[in-house]
DNA sequence: ACCTGAACACCGTTCAAGT
DNA sequence: ACCTGAACACCGTTCAAGT
């Protein structure tokens, strides 16, 4: 019961503005601990002490709420992507390298929002915001692959071939990791790090002896 | 209305035992039309012109027919692998690219059923013969890998590094692919087979310029 | 053995009504 | 402006009952 300068907490949060971060992020733990088939939007109200049809004062459907959860999940991708890189200023290999660990380090952390991701969603129904977050995650991988291909490191093919490349490698993997088929493929549960570590390797030096 | 040798065909052709293979292709055609999303185990029941407590006589649940399409699903990427692996009996580096263009062939002919495999379905949820469908596909490829490594081809990695290398470039294009992440970033529809061959090209010899 | 129809709990979405 | 409660059409699943 301090006085003094402590604002007093309003009992509820919500009924205040800020209902629709509230129901994001309530989304996103039901998602990865239920799966995509487990949200309901009815769920998502529950857990936020509110109406079923309260949702729809700040999302215009189902939809719209986990377009958000993807848009979060790329906007994260891509700064982690970014930090990842900067780690490695002189050298572009390992900037590439760092990138693709992140990214495989994230996707393990939150398989379900991955999945969403890439696939749970028609892209169609995401809205122009949804779909740039998306666009910024692809350009920080080209910007990366851009700065090793300017410097005469890469082969001679267009940044966007070098990029789909490395994004394919690296988002294979890191699906792979996801939907836990490697798990169950390989036998035996090997750190995400250091298979992560080895395909990187193998993508920039290749699968044939040299 | 031909008699003789024409046996008559019967009005409905369930009721007699071919109910299950109806089911599951009417459900693989509803979840390439409407994604997972809109496959619902009444309208599978609808489009085969039964109840829609029919299906229970012939799978546990909704997901145990889903599981059903992703063991077809598997099942269907292995003879493909191995198909296309088998065109270049002598060489093993043009059998494993020729298998990632049929990967990435496959993956963009069903995209949702490719999404529904790697993702879609809690893989807890499969039972033994689902599983065995989906570890019957990577061994195919592990094999494929395999015969290159015993002929001296790649570097010094074990059969599975390997494999789970190659695995990943091919399956995140497809997937990049499926989900139309790829044409939206591109910002061109590049022909699947052509990148597909670039993108192994650049596994086989690696990123960086020798 | 195989299928039906009713029933139950749940869901997404809408809408008039409340404050 | 923001939320509620009732309502509607739909869904997954179960179960007694029919042939």
């Amino acid at each position: 019961m301090t006085a003094g300068t402590s604002r007093r907490r309003p009992p509820a949060a919500y009924h205040h503005g800020n209902l629709q971060q509230t129901l994001i992020k309530g989304a996103e733990r039901l998602l990865e601990r239920d799966g995509v088939a487990g949200l309901s939007l009815r769920a998502v109200a529950r857990e936020a002490d509110v109406s079923h049809a309260a949702p729809y004062r700040h999302f215009r459907d189902k939809t719209d709420l986990l377009g958000e959860l993807v848009r979060t999940g790329f906007d994260r991708l891509a700064t982690s992507l970014a930090r990842a890189a900067a780690r490695h200023p002189g050298d572009p290999a390992a900037a590439l390298l760092a990138s693709g660990r992140a990214y495989v380090r994230l996707a393990v952390a939150s398989p379900n929002l991955t999945t969403l991701m890439f696939g749970g969603l028609d892209q169609n129904a995401l809205n122009q915001e949804q779909r740039a977050a998306g666009d910024r995650a692809f350009a920080t991988l080209v910007a990366i692959v851009e700065r090793g291909r300017s410097a005469g490191l890469y082969r001679d093919h267009d940044a966007l071939t070098l990029a789909v490349t490395a994004w394919s490698a690296m988002h294979g993997l890191a699906t792979l990791f996801t939907t836990q088929s490697l798990a169950r493929a390989t036998g035996s549960r090997r750190a995400a790090d250091e298979l992560a570590a080895a395909v990187g390797h193998l993508l920039l030096h290749g699968l044939l002896r040299r």
